[in-house]
DNA sequence: TGTCCGATTGGT
DNA sequence: CCAATCGGACAG
């Protein structure tokens, strides 16, 4: 199922190994379903095809990247078989200890909140369109098992932001690590 | 071509 | 609560 694909992402590393200095290795803490063509809240809603949301029809283990309010992009999975797909999953990252990603922020004032949602995680990794479409089993970007994550320490709620939603705004398809996330 | 809006964020 | 900020979607 789709939100089991999203509950399975907690506590994965997201690995982005760019030709740069840096390798930046993030574990999830947070994750968001969209389910597909039905869902209100999903940029794919209704079957809607376009240049930007393409990469959600294609096969699962996909990565797509968004970009989102003028400003940010947006690193999303892909889940499902091919052209039935339309689907996706947002996740957010929290920093490990020792982690670099301060130094990427730059000019602001960098907290352990600053880089840990999405906007502001992929300035931390440098995601960008770029890897929008890239195969997670590649070698661009990928994500590493953990240590699993207890059931029990696994809270769900509703998706945020999506107040147009109407009856899917309360799909209780937001995942988060209890023992590790500074939000819920 | 013009207008409207957003799968965000950080500051009032 | 609200502004920042601009590409994408869509109407015309």
């Amino acid at each position: 199922m789709l939100w089991t694909v999203a509950r399975d992402l907690l506590g994965k590393l997201l690995v982005v190994s760019p030709q740069t200095v840096n390798e930046f290795r993030e574990p999830s803490s947070k994750s968001k379903a969209y389910r597909g063509p039905h869902d209100r809240a999903a940029h794919s809603y209704g079957g809607r095809r376009t240049k930007r949301t393409e990469t959600m029809y294609g096969i699962g283990g996909t990565a797509i990247c968004l970009f989102v309010y003028g400003m940010y992009n947006q690193f999303n999975v892909v889940t499902g078989s091919r052209g039935n797909s339309a689907r996706s999953i947002d996740s957010r990252l929290e920093p490990v200890e020792g982690d670099r990603l301060d130094a990427q922020t730059s000019s602001r004032p960098t907290g352990p909140k600053s880089h840990q949602r999405p906007g502001k995680l992929c300035i931390a990794l440098g995601i960008d369109r770029k890897l929008d479409a890239a195969d997670l089993l590649a070698e661009r970007v990928w994500l590493e098992a953990q240590d699993g994550i207890p059931r029990f320490r696994i809270a769900t709620g509703p998706r945020i932001g999506i107040d147009y939603a109407e009856e899917w705004k309360d799909k209780p398809w937001r995942f988060w690590n209890q023992g590790q996330s500074f939000y819920q």
